[in-house]
DNA sequence: AATTAATCGAGACGGTACGTCTGGTCTTAGA
DNA sequence: TCTAAGACCAGACGTACCGTCTCGATTAATT
């Protein structure tokens, strides 16, 4: 998603004849979704809804995304992707502290936790879905994975350290905060966690 | 939801008059719930599709239940509940790797898998029953985070320690794996687990 | 309905034991069926709605009534029936004229045109209820048979006279401005229409 | 209904873009309520089967016709209609009796009786419908008012004839008896019921 | 006084059909 | 060739009543 010209990048080249591609349907629908994302949660974007806010046939809406998670994951996507950093200093603590500050700091942005929890959701409903939203799940992992993947190189981490483990130790307590809200998430929190997550809940000083 | 006749309870005694409440009809309907579960995952249940599948008429379904979400919780919620231990030995390594291991099972059994996923899922899309699910959910936290207050209480952890993290940092790679898939769940990994969340990732002898 | 205690009398003998037929059900599911038909018409009566606004059990309703049909008809059938006089002077016209403004009179509360025309098409719908309808219809329709009947004896009215098609010639067009409502039913228009009847179209003097 | 293209008319212009209507999907709506309404009568006819039965989808139908009687309407009024005279001949007592001879011969097919009772019952149950109702049976009357205005000019009928009235002389005791069913309708009395019309009970002489 | 029988209310049951909604496909007119 | 409009089939939704059926409680007349 970050990365390159999109298949529905409506600045791409055309092949050969016919109409020119309407620029503005694009971004008109891609608004449109975004709007009612933020009045009434993921639930109440439907493609018929989108049509009709937008102006945009529901047939050119589904030529451009094959359903609603797609166009969800268009607008929002990136949105939420761009301001994660790929922190590189020298020292682990920092690097995640860094990392996992900026990523609480998304559930500062209700909008965005709204279409986080709903892409979340059609990933569970729609297999077809489910791959495209791995595929970006996983691009954001391997940032991560390299932060980890360099501590080793340093010596900071054991060379055994199962780093798919190690995200997921990142990544697992924020969806789940996010998907259940039993618990806010909160940027504050962040040094307080990076810390128990290098040094164990048995250590007894998580604040030094 | 362990605790006390739920709402739906078939033997909660009757008010006044009226005919006696079908215990028939209410294991009827859960069973074909999950039934259609198992074949079609979650998507596949309908109030409609259960009430064609059980006999049980689609009014009366509606009667005890407010949404299929709140079916096929009560059918599904309870099974996965009944298997899960409230270990209580005295070492706290040997609580957890019981307790994570017996949750990691839980994804051996494919139909139970899409049935969590699709509650969570629900649970985004559906507020009210988001509130159920939370309980649910919360009711599952509490039996580990008795474990580890006891470990507390024995010494084993340090006193100031954020129990709800901790209940996090089991819970939410689970969840995580369990609904993007990027890693199987994987009952044999389960001590390892727990040794890395005792010791953090920079501890160089995980098992030791 | 006028002659004769009714299947659905309360003061009937009881066979032998048992709890007394309660006279204040029969009377209260009666006076709800009309307070519902008043308010909002034949359509908005319901068993379940005459239930819920007697207070009367369903089961008690369809213990003494097969129909809404039967419930509004014995509320309704006897008011409208008992106001209909049996004139017998000796002079047709008078007979008539006084028949005709009696019938005519029934318009002038709509409460009771909506009951007819509710019966009338319940009576379209449902068989088994056409069966007592048209007895009820046929015990009005003797009334009038009576009248020219003994103008017949009388030698006022021809020997061969249909008389069946001379009733129809009077509730023929009554009924049909009472369903279709293209024009009024006016009482003063009585004697003219019994003229016309009299001495038919073609008489150039039916105001003589 | 005789007059101009109606809502409904599958062949009506289009305004701009959109897929063209279905005659298909009009003519088989159309075809099967006719089917279902001689099979088994009008109480019989649900949109719910006619979508099942035709193959036409239950949100078609509601697109064209508001309720199962506007559709029955448009089937069978027409054919109704169409097969009515408009006689006019230079002598009245010839134009009504064709005129009640071919009213009289409806009865002659049960079928088009059910639809004619279903329709004046839906009429008194549905107020929306009963005003399209009305306009089809004025379209009818208004045919057989312009015999009596003719036999007025003509001087056959004195020119202070209430025409209303007369119609419904006409009318009343044909619908009456379709919709009571206390006595036949008869075609091969419509020459006896115009002589009575015209020359009144009194006459002694209505064979003649 | 106990028994018996019919009533009453309440309300659950399996059903049918309602009218609405969304989804995804298809077909046209016009740019 | 593409867009916008909008009709099409499909099928689930949740609701309203239907008519039937248990229930426990009540109420006489009969033993």
């Amino acid at each position: 998603m970050p990365q390159g010209p999109s298949a529905t990048d409506p600045d791409r080249p055309r092949r050969v004849g016919g109409r020119v591609r309407s620029a503005d349907a694009h971004k008109d629908a891609l608004h449109a979704a975004v709007q009612i994302l933020e009045d009434g949660g993921y639930a109440a974007v439907t493609i018929e809804g989108v049509a009709a806010r937008s102006g945009v046939a529901k047939s050119t809406i589904y030529r451009w995304w094959s359903s609603k998670a797609e166009l969800v994951m268009e607008a929002y996507g990136q949105l939420v992707t761009e301001r994660m950093p790929t922190p590189n200093s020298n020292l682990l603590a920092e690097d995640l502290t860094t990392f996992v500050t900026a990523l609480y700091r998304v559930a500062e942005h209700p909008a965005r936790v709204r279409a986080l929890r709903g892409l979340m959701a059609e990933a569970q409903l729609d297999p077809v879905f489910a791959e495209a939203f791995r595929r970006w799940v996983q691009s954001r992992r391997d940032v991560l994975a390299g932060v980890f993947t360099r501590a080793i190189d340093r010596g900071e981490l054991p060379a055994g350290l199962d780093v798919g483990h190690a995200v997921d130790l990142v990544f697992g307590p924020f969806w789940y905060r996010l998907l259940v809200e039993h618990l806010p998430v909160d940027p504050t929190e962040a040094p307080t966690h990076v810390r128990r997550l290098l040094h164990g809940l048995s250590d007894a000083t998580p604040r030094a």
